[in-house]
DNA sequence: GCCGTTTTCGGCCCGACTGTTTTCAGTCG
C-alpha cells in the first residue's frame, strides 16, 4: 500500500471520528498523521521495516499500529467499524457549506438523515426547522450549499480562478477607498484547484469599499456583506470573499487569509515557542504589539527568512526558514523560452511565423515546436510524409529572422509497447522530441510503468510530456510507478515536463521537490494550441515554485545557444548509440 | 493521539461570523 493510500485511510478516520464525537485532539492526530506519511520519501513498508515509523514526528505509538496494519491486512478494523457506522452518503454531506461534524450528527441522530438526498427532501419537506440549532435561514442555506454542490462540485481551476481575481482585485484597488489590496487564499499559494478567491484589502472607509464589492458587475448574488468581511456569488459559479481591514493591519490580514491553515498552525506553535503571539491583527509580544511593514517583517521577527505564499504548505519550509536553507524560487521572468507549441499542421492554429512574432513580444529567445505525431490521428498527427514541409517551414522562420530561434520537434506518442512514433532515420532529425501518452490508458500499473520507463530510455526522448496524463476536475492520471519513471529519467538526463496547461499542470508540484532530488531538469511548457496558451507559462511557474524548483531547476531558463548546443549534443549521442 | 532543553500530564492556533439563541455553539479559514 502506498503511502497516499494510507494517508486516504487515516484522513477518513480523522472524519469519521469527529462525526463520533471524538476528542478533537485525537481527530487532528489522525489528520496530522496523514499529511506526515504523505509527504515521507520512503514508502511506509520500508520505515516499518527498519523501525523508524514511530520515530517520526508526528506518529505515535496508536499511528504506528495503525499504519502497520494498513500495510500489512490492506486495511484496519477501526476504519473498517467507522465506515459501517458512517456509509458514504453520510460523509458526503460534510461536502455542504455550513454543516460540519456536530450538525451531520444532529441530523443523523434526530432526523436519520444518511445522504445528500435525503438531506434535500427533508429540507423540501421543511423539516429542519424545528431541529434544534437549526433555522428557516439554515435550511435555506443547506439546500443552496447543495444546489451548488451539484451544479460545480465547488472546485476550479487555478487558471479559470485567476484571472477572475486579478479583475475583482483591479477593481477595488482603483476605488478610493481603498489604500492597498491583494490576492490571498489557495490562490495565492498557487494550488492547481482552489475553491474560492479570498482578496485582502486595507481602507479608511470599509462600508464603502464593501458596498462598492457587491456591486461590481461580476457579481450575482450576495451572500454576505458586513464591514470587515463580505462574501458574493460571481457570475461565474464562482465564491469571492473580501476581509477589508484599517491601515496597519494589512501585513497580517494578508498572511492570515493566505494561509495554508498547517502553515499557521506551525508558525504559530514556533511564535508560542519564541513568546509571541500571532494572529490576524498582529505580532504581539507579551500583549505588545510588534510593529511589521510587511510579510517579511513577521518572519523575520520570528527569526525565519521570508517564506514565499505558494510554499506555504507545512512542507518542511518553516525549518528551511529557520536554517536559512530555503531556496531561491524560479520567476517568470526568469524563462528565455519554451518547448511544446503546437501549429496549425496538426491540432494547433498559428504558423510558425506568428510563435516567432508571439515570442518577440514575449521577449523570449526560442520557442520549440512540436506537432502531434502519426498515431495522434484525432489531432492531426504528421504523417511521414509530411514532415519534410514541416522541416523546410521551420528552417525558413529561422532565416527570416535572427531574434528568435525556432526549434523543430514533435510531440511523438508513446506507443502501448513504449516505442515512439517514427522510425529512427525520422526521429533523429527533430531538433527535440516530447514523449507523451494520449491513448491505451486502461494498461495495468505495471504496463504503463514499462511503457513510460521504455519511453525516456528511448535515446532520442528529449523530455517526457505531462507525465501523468490527468486532466484536473475531470481524469484522474493512468495507474503508474512514477518514482520508477523518474528515476530511469533521471539515470538517461530526460527532462521532464511541467505542463503549464491550467487542465493539466503535471507534473504535480508535490513530485517536483523529489524529481528535483532525483538532479533532473523541468521544462515549464505551456503546450499551447493558440497564441494565447503562450501566458499559461505563467501557471506553470507557480506550480514550479510550489515544488520548491529554482532557476537553475528549470531547462529553459537556459539562453538560446545553451538549449541549442545541449540539444545538438544529446542528438549526436543519440545517433552514436543507435 | 502526540509531545516534552521548565512538563510523562496537561496542553494542543485562534478569532469572526452566522444563525440561532437570549449568551452561545458550530463552522470556517
Amino acid at each position: 500500500m502506498e503511502n497516499k493510500e494510507i494517508a486516504a485511510v487515516l484522513n477518513e478516520i480523522s472524519q469519521l471520528l469527529e462525526l463520533a464525537g471524538e476528542n478533537p485532539f485525537k481527530v487532528r492526530a489522525y489528520a496530522q498523521g496523514a499529511r506526515t506519511i504523505e509527504i515521507q520519501d520512503r514508502p511506509a513498508v520500508e520505515l516499518i521495516s527498519k523501525g523508524e515509523l514511530a520515530r517520526i514526528k508526528g506518529i505515535g505509538a496508536t499511528l504506528s499500529q495503525q499504519i502497520t496494519e494498513l500495510v500489512r491486512d490492506g486495511e484496519t478494523a477501526l476504519h473498517r467499524d467507522l465506515q459501517k457506522k458512517f456509509p458514504a452518503g453520510i460523509r458526503e454531506m460534510l461536502r455542504v457549506p455550513g454543516l460540519g461534524p456536530k450538525k451531520v450528527k444532529e441530523l443523523l441522530e434526530r432526523l436519520s438523515i444518511r445522504s445528500l438526498g435525503e438531506l434535500e427532501y427533508a429540507c423540501h419537506e421543511n423539516r429542519l426547522v424545528t431541529l434544534p440549532g437549526f433555522g428557516e435561514k439554515s435550511q435555506q442555506n443547506i439546500l443552496r450549499g447543495i444546489e451548488h454542490l451539484k451544479k460545480f462540485q465547488g472546485r476550479f481551476l487555478f487558471g479559470e480562478a485567476y484571472p477572475q481575481a486579478q479583475e475583482l482585485l483591479s477593481s477595488l484597488v482603483g476605488h478610493p477607498a481603498a489604500s492597498r489590496g491583494a490576492i490571498a487564499g489557495s490562490l495565492r499559494r498557487c494550488k492547481e484547484i482552489v475553491k474560492d478567491i479570498d482578496l485582502v484589502a486595507e481602507s479608511a472607509r470599509p462600508g464603502d469599499l464593501m458596498d462598492f464589492f457587491t456591486s461590481l458587475p461580476a457579481v450575482e448574488e450576495v451572500l454576505a456583506q458586513g464591514t470587515t468581511k463580505s462574501a458574493v456569488r460571481l457570475r461565474s459559479g464562482m465564491q469571492a470573499d473580501l476581509r477589508v481591514v484599517a491601515p496597519g493591519a494589512f501585513p497580517f490580514a494578508l498572511h492570515h487569509f493566505t494561509g495554508s491553515k498547517e502553515h499557521h498552525i506551525a508558525l504559530r506553535s514556533l511564535a508560542n515557542d519564541r513568546g509571541f503571539k500571532l494572529n490576524e491583527y498582529g505580532l504581539f509580544r507579551r500583549e505588545k504589539p510588534v510593529s511589521c511593514r510587511d510579510e517579511g517583517d513577521i518572519y523575520r521577527r520570528l527569526g525565519l527568512d521570508y517564506i514565499p505564499p505558494e510554499l506555504r504548505e507545512d512542507w518542511g519550509e518553516i525549518a528551511a526558514a529557520r536554517e536559512k536553507t530555503l531556496p531561491k524560487l524560479v520567476e517568470e521572468k526568469d524563462l528565455r523560452g519554451t518547448f511544446h507549441l503546437h501549429t496549425y499542421r496538426s491540432d494547433g492554429s498559428p504558423t510558425p511565423d506568428q510563435w516567432v512574432q508571439a515570442a518577440r513580444e514575449k521577449g523570449y529567445g526560442y520557442l520549440g515546436l512540436s506537432d502531434h505525431s502519426q498515431s495522434a490521428a484525432y489531432a492531426g498527427g504528421l504523417k511521414a510524409e509530411q514532415l519534410r514541409a514541416q522541416e523546410a517551414e521551420v528552417r525558413q522562420a529561422n532565416g527570416a529572422q535572427k531574434e528568435v530561434r525556432l526549434f523543430r520537434g514533435i510531440e511523438s506518442d508513446i506507443r502501448p509497447d513504449g516505442s515512439l512514433d517514427y522510425p529512427a532515420q525520422e526521429l533523429a532529425r527533430f531538433d527535440f522530441i516530447v514523449a507523451s501518452v494520449h491513448s491505451r490508458f486502461n494498461l495495468t500499473e505495471a504496463e504503463m510503468t514499462r511503457r513510460l520507463v521504455r519511453a525516456v530510455e528511448n535515446p532520442y526522448t528529449t523530455m517526457l510530456g505531462h507525465p501523468s496524463g490527468r486532466l484536473l476536475l475531470a481524469r484522474d492520471g493512468y495507474p503508474v510507478d512514477m518514482d520508477a519513471v523518474l528515476e530511469a529519467a533521471a539515470r538517461q538526463g530526460v527532462i521532464i515536463e511541467l505542463n503549464a496547461n491550467p487542465h493539466r499542470l503535471d507534473l504535480d508540484w508535490r513530485l517536483l521537490k523529489k524529481a528535483k532530488s532525483l538532479g533532473l531538469r523541468i521544462a515549464i511548457n505551456p503546450d499551447a494550441h493558440h497564441l494565447e496558451g503562450l501566458a499559461d507559462v505563467h501557471y506553470g511557474v507557480g506550480i514550479a515554485r510550489k515544488g520548491w524548483l529554482t532557476k537553475e531547476d528549470v531547462f529553459n531558463t537556459r539562453e538560446a545557444g545553451e538549449v541549442a548546443d545541449y540539444l545538438e549534443k544529446r542528438r549526436k549521442r543519440a545517433g552514436q548509440k543507435r
